[in-house]
DNA sequence: CTTGCCGGGAT
DNA sequence: ATCCCGGCAAG
């Protein structure tokens, strides 16, 4: 792995570079016309030589921090001849043609990060939940009440924050009071300013006590599943993940800030989102998940249920509004909410064995927010982090997959080929085609071997001349057709 | 291992 | 379009 820059005379350049052919390919079966007699039509007196001696990353990284300057690069100087050591340094060069193939995934992954936690992340699993709040929290160095690490005691229904009921009027001006510094604030914080910012605890100590599982992932799409204890938990305050924001990059980190901000304070107006929002209502009582079309609906549930009103009664003293929520749910997200889940850690395993219904926008906006706990959750968590997604651009995809349209994973994957084979490729690829439609034809289209003897077979590699086009150019032979 | 040939890069 | 080759699957 090394590169260097030869300066020669066009003479020499002739002499050592062996390769100087200007008319003829280099090729097995071409003539080779002697380098010296076409090395005279060199114009120029001096011209450059690039030798490479294995890959171009080092090269190129050569180059920029060299105080040299550019110019040597390939394709840079005005006349110069690429020596190669043998046809795979060829390939090996082109490493920045692999970059480029492989550009999309990366552009995809780091564009959209929404790693894994978002999907792994047991939400309904209260007290992991609150394991993991604290923790990060501690990871902060911040001091929780311990009244605040304690699960909400189920006397204490949290009341979300659109609904206004009276007592609560100083945690909505808290609230309000977070917003605004939190308008103001810098979005972005690094680890090591987050405790000594002084909103910064108070807004989270704020929304601790005040917000309830609308906003912290609490939220599922089981609504009859109860056998699971469930208590809202603590926001996850997206400055609690400063390797998330570190990561992610420019107009798509702000962005993402801003969403996960905006579906945090369930600003009223979205902003981004046009498609298909739907608003459903979700049950805050205890343990209870319910999660309805109508609010006339999740009334009735709660008036029933939880306070054991007269079923067919629809009279209703307003208490309900308590305790439920508004959410809302994108419908159509599912492929963009999968296609955005995708990858940004190529190295992680494999993907969840099980992948959860339906990703609303809801969820992945909350899970944005709740990414803080990334890092946090990155060895808390099982391994289905679907940050693994990328997984699915795998030569060996196809191999693992039944027959299935994914044979369009080649063209993706050549950066990802060492990745050791995960036993879960069949999930993956599900999942994969479920995202990307597939655009070529199922592998299954492969010419089957024939019984004929090809034009290899006949003449042998020594009379490799006779053989027909297709079988020089390693195609399917038209000589011997079966 | 060899062989056939697909997919894709280079020119 | 032509030529070439990496790499895969089948044998």
């Amino acid at each position: 792995m090394e590169s260097k820059c030869i300066l020669e005379k066009s003479s020499v350049g002739a002499s050592i570079g062996g390769v100087v052919d200007f008319n003829y390919r280099p090729g097995r079966y071409n003539n080779r016309v002697p380098a010296m007699e076409k090395s005279s039509y060199t114009p120029g007196p001096i011209f450059y030589k690039y030798v490479t001696d294995g890959g171009s990353t080092a090269a190129v990284k050569n180059e920029r921090t060299s105080s040299a300057g550019s110019g040597h690069l390939p394709g840079v100087g005005v006349l110069q001849d690429v020596e190669k050591t043998g046809p795979r340094d060829q390939k090996d060069i082109g490493s920045t043609g692999i970059l480029k193939r492989a550009s999309p995934t990366l552009c995809l992954g780091t564009g959209r990060q929404l790693p894994g936690s978002s999907i792994s992340l047991d939400i309904r699993n209260p007290g992991k939940q609150a394991e993991l709040a604290n923790s990060f929290r501690a990871a902060q160095g911040q001091n929780v009440p311990q009244a605040e690490r304690q699960p909400l005691p189920s006397s204490h229904i949290p009341v979300p924050r659109n609904r206004n009921p009276s007592g609560h009027a100083d945690k909505e001006v808290m609230a309000a009071t977070v917003l605004t510094s939190l308008s103001t604030s810098p979005l972005v914080l690094g680890p090591s300013s987050v405790p000594t910012e002084p909103t910064s605890k108070t807004w989270k100590d704020v929304l601790s006590a005040s917000y309830s599982s609308s906003t912290s992932g609490n939220w599922s799409w089981d609504a009859s599943d109860q056998s699971v204890p469930s208590t809202p938990s603590p926001p996850l305050s997206k400055d609690a993940n400063p390797g998330f924001l570190h990561s992610t990059q420019g107009d798509d980190a702000s962005e993402d800030v801003s969403e996960s901000t905006h579906f945090m304070f369930e600003d009223p107006i979205p902003r981004k989102r046009k498609n298909s929002m739907k608003v459903m209502f979700k049950c805050l009582w205890k343990n209870c998940e319910k999660v309805l079309s109508t609010s006339s609906g999740i009334q009735r549930h709660i008036r029933t249920v939880h306070l054991g009103r007269n079923s067919d009664s629809d009279y209703s003293d307003g208490e309900e509004d308590f305790y439920y929520s508004e959410i809302e749910v994108n419908m159509d997200s599912l492929t963009e909410g999968l296609s955005s889940l995708t990858p940004t850690s190529p190295t992680t395993a494999g993907p969840p064995p099980i992948f959860p219904p339906p990703l609303s926008d809801m969820s992945r906006s909350e899970l944005i927010g709740v990414n803080g706990l990334q890092s946090h959750l990155s060895s808390l968590l099982s391994q289905s982090a679907p940050s693994a997604l990328c997984h699915i651009r795998t030569d060996h995809a196809y191999q693992a997959a039944a027959p299935g349209p994914v044979t369009h994973v080649r063209t993706v994957s050549i950066g990802e080929k060492r990745q050791p084979a995960a036993s879960t490729h069949t999930a993956v690829t599900k999942s994969h085609t479920l995202t990307t439609p597939a655009t070529k034809s199922a592998p299954g289209t492969r010419k089957p071997r024939g019984e004929a003897k090809k034009c290899r077979k006949v003449y042998g590699m020594e009379k490799r001349d006779m053989w027909c086009t297709a079988c020089r150019w390693k195609k399917a032979c038209q000589r011997f057709t079966d």
